[in-house]
DNA sequence: CGGCAAGTTGAGCCAGGTCAACTCCGGTGG
DNA sequence: CCACCGGAGTTGACCTGGCTCAACTTGCCG
């Protein structure tokens, strides 16, 4: 089941959507760009109909983290946040958005059972997605990270190429903020593509597009199992004779 | 506002806590007892009514990581996780529970608009704190990350003690878990407690109390600024000024 | 009082951060 | 059309914060 927020004004009922078009903005956003704090005292319900947003967070002496990924379908609730913390919203590519009142939100969701649902099941899946990220980033290396990273995105994905059994996924963003949200360095993300693609995991297909060429093995790495350092040799082993052969 | 399961309780009308407490099951927990799989599957939802509750990740190798902490007043959606991932719920103290059924839960929700909100609030703060988790692991050092869980425990602990201007924080779990929760070693978090207690930020009144003498100096630790560094030798050139004086 | 788990301390080492140099690529202007 | 530019990405060499391992102390519970 995929919820959207196509999901959610699919549930509408026509005056709801009246409601909504009256009391929102819809916005367009480059990459780059910030949602500015002031709209989101006004409108701090934030739905995305396309793109990714981050929500970064600004270290004292200037290091940056990219605390979450938001994108199509997911509705940011930032009530109770834009003033007191040091967190912005930030386009990571061309997005399409739109901002709500919280009026207009709490009746819909509070009228609407579907809408609800919508709702409710999708901030769930926030929550459980952060925790996830928690424990990737709390234990994991650097290539388990990007391991996840790369199911997350599979998983996530629209664009993803669902013919090819899923084996092609879509790596929305560029490497420097993969590199924010992964908490590690640009240097070490590109080492660690490196790593799977010489180990015969992955393919780079384009720099955003990943072929997911052993996906059993990605995942025991994605799992922190440790033994899938020794498949290399085998691998290279097999190569050999097969070369010789 | 402390959201809290006695706040949803409060909300509830005499129909509901009866609906409530025939479809619902309380019960106790040790310290290291886990809330059964199987009876998650019956009973997903997890109200806390004391002590501290972990969700906790296992790798393939046995590292093992503390991706979120739960505690009094929190409320454990966990429909859909139970069987698919490799989650468990963990007491990290002895802890009061009340598992509900996701009938009883909907309908008290869907019928009783405070509860709703308090449920919905619960839920808000949980993807937050889960989002600021990230942050803290992704990019912060050791120190770092100790100051900002200070914090943390003084914002949700319910045995702080308030009167001495929220100064004495007590720390609800052992170092180990302490550990497992930041993503380090229980050495290191050793390690950190003494470095703040010798630059006289912070002293210990038992194992598991914090006293935070500067709280300034401890804010912008956990903001990453790094300037405090410098300040422990200030405070050391005025302490040897005084002991001459 | 004994036994075991938790916590602390010290010494050495390594994954990944840091710094610097270089390539690649899309956009811009002459 | 090419020359130029700037930001993104990559690669190499070096360095360090925190992990590892081992020894020890402390505190809890029967």
């Amino acid at each position: 089941m995929h919820i959207n927020a196509n999901g959610f004004c699919k549930s509408l009922t026509p005056k709801q959507l009246e409601d909504l078009s009256n009391n929102s903005h819809a916005a367009s956003l480059k990459r780059g760009e910030a949602i500015d704090g002031h709209h989101l005292l006004a409108w701090p319900i934030v739905a995305i109909s396309s793109g990714v947003i981050s929500m970064q967070h600004l270290l004292e002496d200037g290091r940056k983290t990219i605390a979450a990924l938001f994108m199509q379908g997911d509705i940011i609730d930032m009530r109770g946040i834009s003033s007191r913390n040091r967190s912005h919203l930030i386009a990571l590519n061309k997005s399409n958005i739109c901002r709500l009142s919280p009026d207009v939100f709490e009746s819909i969701v509070e009228t609407n059972r579907e809408a609800q649902h919508i709702v409710w099941n999708n901030l769930r899946s926030q929550t459980h997605r952060a925790i996830d990220h928690s424990a990737d980033l709390a234990k994991k290396q650097a290539l388990e990270k990007l391991a996840s990273f790369i199911f997350e995105c599979r998983h996530r994905g629209t664009k993803t190429n669902k013919t090819k059994e899923n084996v092609l996924v879509d790596i929305p963003v560029r490497r420097i903020d993969l590199a924010e949200y992964l908490g590690m360095q640009p240097e070490t993300v590109s080492r660690s593509f490196r790593t799977l693609e010489e180990r015969g995991i992955i393919e780079m297909q384009t720099i955003s597009t990943v072929l997911i060429k052993q996906a059993p093995v990605l995942r025991r790495i994605a799992n922190g199992d440790k033994t899938t350092e020794k498949m290399r040799r085998v691998d290279d082993d097999r190569f050999k004779v097969l070369s010789f052969g």
